[in-house]
DNA sequence: ACAAATTTTTAGATTTGCCTAAATTTTATT
DNA sequence: AATAAAATTTAGGCAAATCTAAAAATTTGT
């Protein structure tokens, strides 16, 4: 597949909501930045190629083996962004750029490797679940921090309540946009939490975790 | 650059050996697998963007900004092998395929997060230096362990004696080529070494050092 | 030195992915 | 349901990087 194909079954995948969804030839243009003209020639070529199923006028779907060869990329992407943030000190907001080029890297050893490198991870840094080598996920859904059952891990994906004496908060304990916290205990008569944030304890009050959003897993 | 153009210029290098020397057209065009007539268009095209110099019939060699380019290509290639043997349990021979496309991604960012990330290191998994940044970067030479003086540190990159029977003493002791050796001390009457491989300590005699190639930087 | 062999370049074609402009189909409106 | 608007496709071209075949320059051999 050529670097290009692969961009086109990304984003039909994407446009798609992950999967039946039939995508419009003019939204593919506006993602890939180009014309709705190329779009339909490309499409023919990956229907051609068996990518996707395709009737003139009448919008795109991936095949089965379209929406596979879709998730390993989507796969690849995350992975890479777990690595970005977690080994080069990339914030969550600067990953996608670099991670947009290391997908396309063609080896299914690095990959597996770089899988067990990072532990195994389930979400990437924007909270989004990694599609395992056999291209099985988990949704993700977005919870208050309050909300998460305990033993559970997520990433801080926003705020509720942004008022400067809230941000100023998490700015003193350290918590960003991006960082994964892990519920390990609440308190039963007052609703507090203990958490585990880059491997550290800490404990915040309820008023606090119902403002915080975390994507989480299942 | 386009990454046809990188390469290119990554083969005009090598070719050149690192600097002055004169490349013919029919040897870029072995080395890149295409025929001399391509390699000619793209000279020309290489020589309008100011990358080489060139005059018909006469050979092409990196200009000054060909070289920092080229030097910069060296470099994440290098950088990227050596995330892959220490990161990835990837073995020496077989880095060079996915660093070939890992060396194309574009972000200074990156290099340099994962430069640090790997401790800046001074030599890749076969011996070869690693540029700096600016593109300096020392000449490495090929010595026997024996003759290495103390406190260098090196990468084995072949045996003098390759009898079994020596053969069998290396896996014995795990080593292998692409192992990084650092070399301790050297026991004055018998010249012995004591070397740390792996990080780990052990002692070998003259016999055996007398018949290990190591490539050291300087 | 000069013809033969080799190397290198030019000319013209091909493929991929894109473009513009025009034609066609679908959808929306009245 | 007919027409206007929007979306999509076709047709014809362009640039990059390659190819084959043929021409030109250089090097080699005697």
């Amino acid at each position: 597949m050529t670097l290009s194909e692969e961009d086109y079954i990304k984003i039909i995948y994407h446009l798609g909501k992950g999967e039946q969804g039939k995508v419009s030839t003019n939204a593919i243009a506006e993602k890939m930045e180009t014309k709705p003209s190329s779009v339909s020639d490309m499409i023919k070529k990956l229907s051609e190629k068996g990518l996707v199923n395709y009737k003139k006028y009448q919008g795109v779907t991936l095949s089965e083996y379209g929406l596979k060869v879709a998730l390993s990329i989507v796969r690849k992407h995350r992975l890479w962004e777990v690595f970005l943030v977690e080994k080069l000190e990339f914030s969550w907001d600067e990953v996608h750029e670099v991670a947009e080029q290391l997908e396309h890297i063609k080896s299914e050893k690095l990959i597996d490797m770089l899988d067990k490198h990072l532990g195994f991870p389930q979400i990437d840094p924007h909270g989004d679940p990694i599609p395992s080598k056999s291209g099985e996920f988990k949704k993700s859904i977005k919870r208050l921090l309050n909300e998460v059952p305990i033993g559970k891990e997520g990433i801080c994906v926003g705020v509720k309540d942004s008022s400067p004496p809230f941000l100023k908060f998490l700015d003193k304990n350290k918590i960003a946009l991006g960082d994964s916290i892990f519920v390990v205990d609440k308190e039963e008569f007052d609703g507090s939490l203990h958490i585990k944030i880059r491997d550290i304890d800490i404990r915040i009050s309820d008023q606090i975790a119902s403002n915080l959003y975390l994507r989480i897993i299942e």
